[in-house]
DNA sequence: ATCTCAGTCGTTATAATATAACTAAAGGCG
DNA sequence: CGCCTTTAGTTATATTATAACGACTGAGAT
């Protein structure tokens, strides 16, 4: 499920995951937070995986780094990365994905988001869209029932663009 | 999880399920489908609890009826249920609940429908809604990428009516 | 009537995901 | 340093889900 692209024992990740890394590092600075390197490593399989990666996927590549790891050792780092909203975690699949907001893009670290998942039944691609008219929809939607609204996960499953050119080849 | 207002060992339903569980019945042969004991017997379980059940839970409750019942003779009917559009899983739960759409309401049988589902964090009770706004923006917001929408999760957390008024008191 | 095939179920074992509980080490701070 | 909080190591176990195989059942086909 992850992909095998590590260079060297002591630094396995491409130029793009330590990039990443190090946004996320200082991200973490400023809240005060502590990206231990359990923490870093385990961050940094998710980044490299081109598919949410499962918690024992992750534990296979991490015990490359660290002999005794073991599942509370994954967990405790997945637990701390979704605190910090540095990752997600996919419902339907019992798997994690880096967060594209918190890590991507150009609006400033901290701000909060909610987030929608597209998930490729075809590559298992996830793609991280934030869509006002759907959380606005789904406000909307609650506020009608009386239903205050305060997390949500919105899961879909389909086909991707590039999937979709592939089969009409 | 499950509520225990059995009445009976032969009949453990109360009038309301057994209601329901009669809807499904006749659902099941317009589809030639069989709503067999052990089919109706969980499918009844899940109906009686006022929480989503976690298929272990159904399986305690069942074994009141059918001793040697074990993990695969429920999950085996939940595959048939959920086939059958009867019931939903609830991802973040990992459990079950009956579709409202398709046992409650006066549309008549047999029309798929798209859900949303409000989970309160106070009670644990879920709500099934059906809002045409929620799905209208999961379609447009895909389309919007070029991805090909099949099937949706969409889970919200939050505080229910009765909740929050229970907590303003 | 019996054959045969698909669907269903019983049974055992095991896979996959996640957490409890306790101890030890590490780090911040007076 | 001595104290306290956070983090991590370790072992065991809980929770959720499926694989695999054989037996039974019931509806048509021969
Ligand atoms: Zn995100
Ligand atoms: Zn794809
Ligand atoms: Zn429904
Ligand atoms: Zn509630």
């Amino acid at each position: 499920m992850l992909s095998s692209t590590a260079t060297t024992e002591l630094d396995p990740f491409s130029p793009r995951t330590l990039a990443l890394l190090d946004r996320a590092a200082a991200f973490c600075t400023t809240r005060a937070s502590r990206l231990t390197e359990t923490r870093r490593l385990v961050l940094g399989l998710i980044l490299e995986s081109r598919k949410p990666a499962g918690a024992y996927d992750i534990l296979d590549h991490l015990r490359q780094y660290q002999r005794n790891a073991a599942p509370p050792t994954v967990y405790r780092a997945l637990d701390f990365l979704l605190a910090q909203g540095l990752i997600h975690r996919i419902e339907r699949m019992s798997a994690f994905i880096g967060c594209a907001h918190r890590l991507d893009c150009h609006h400033g670290n901290g701000c909060g988001h909610r987030a929608q998942f597209l998930i490729c039944s075809g590559c298992g691609a996830v793609s991280e869209v934030e869509d006002s008219e759907i959380s606005h929809a789904i406000t909307s939607a609650s506020r009608k029932i009386g239903f205050k609204p305060q997390q949500s996960t919105i899961e879909i499953e389909g086909i991707c663009a590039s999937c979709q050119q592939a089969d009409s080849t």
